[in-house]
DNA sequence: AGGCTATCTTGACGGTGTCAAGACTCAAAG
DNA sequence: CTTTGAGTCTTGACACCGTCAAGATAGCCT
């Protein structure tokens, strides 16, 4: 019997986590470049096609493993305290810093998540979609309560300042993370702005 | 002397040149993932490793594109009428059209320039870092132009705010070149809510 | 003419994703 | 208990990739 512990594996106990499991440390070490499905493969201990059997290619397994991700996130967004305290400022300042961080902690999987590789050039999974843009909307859905309150100039709309503030968070974490940007110092003021950007908009 | 043209090229005439001129082509047809040295090779009539004598490496190759591409932003850039009416509002609103523009006409292009395999994965070359930040302090050396006039609030300064709208604007680029926003009427939306957002510290 | 160097070529190696065909294992049906 | 059949894993092969190494070629300078 030796590692089996559930009922899905057959011969190697549960593989298609194990896969997941090994392929996410693979990304930490290697990047989303250096992810091979021979090496990964080969760090689980199995053979080079065994993962076929489990994703229906390359493609399929990384956006299983960005769906994971975009859990990750919501669950993120979740547990941020945003509109909970009376200054709406010191809310927003909060959030921005945790979706960094989120983005910089672990910069491949925030790339894989997001990355063109996923969402262009090989297509999106149903199942990534569906995860992907249950996300977005959390996170529109909590920003737009925002500005709900506040009184915004003549044809704005809640939702869609709420995707404008994403994009500028995306923005900042994607030149982050590629490394155009480089100078954290310059970053943290540059958020700092971004946040009285958004503010500004409320009054 | 057949094709000769000018100095440089013994053989060719000018591999070098017509090495990106193809290039610039094969990445509009195949996009940054379908680009290899060999198809490229083979279309300019060369053998596969011909263009090494005029590139270290594919990395290099990429970055002369990518050079290119901010030769030409920076130019669109100049070319932008942003303060030059007496409506700040109505040139920064043609400035954010200019600039998606830009992006999503070519958009295999505006990945590669800003593409993390370039900047993060392989070392940028010097010629493209300087090219690069060239186009980005003229970015936002004209965008802080516009802030300078307004009232700003307490602790920003224009440099900053210039960046984090720039973030913003390469943020929406990201989201609808990447695929994960594909509505291009929400987009337009999003897009007019970005630049309230803009207008709404100056104030 | 001789030599030098820039240019271009072919051969080879290790890496990739994945199609095709076989081998093994186990649960259920006869 | 045996047979079957689906689920799982394996090896072999193919086409593609970037690039190191070594040789062939072409044009300029002395």
């Amino acid at each position: 019997m030796a590692t089996h512990q559930d009922k899905p594996g057959y011969h190697h106990g549960d593989l298609r986590a194990a896969l997941l499991r090994e392929a996410d440390q693979l990304l930490r070490e290697d990047g989303i470049g250096g992810m091979s499905l021979r090496k990964l493969a080969e760090r689980t201990g199995v053979s080079r096609m065994a993962p076929y059997h489990h994703f229906r290619d390359k493609n399929a397994l990384l956006s299983a493993l960005a769906e994971e991700g975009f859990r990750d996130l919501k669950a993120m967004i979740d547990n941020a305290r945003l509109g909970t305290g009376n200054d709406p400022a010191e809310g927003l300042r909060d959030f921005v810093r945790d979706y960094l961080r989120f983005a910089t902690d672990h910069p491949e999987r925030y790339e894989l998540m997001f990355g063109r590789p996923l969402w262009k050039s090989g297509e999106p999974t149903d199942a990534l979609r569906d995860t992907a843009f249950a996300a977005f909307r959390h996170y529109a859905d909590r920003i737009a309560g925002l500005f709900q309150n506040g009184t915004l100039p003549e044809g704005s709309k809640p939702l869609r300042l709420a995707q404008a503030s994403w994009a500028t968070l995306h923005g900042l974490c994607k030149l982050l993370n590629d490394g155009i940007y480089v100078d954290r110092q310059d970053m943290e003021e540059v958020s700092e702005e971004a946040v009285r950007l958004m503010l500004a908009v409320l009054r």
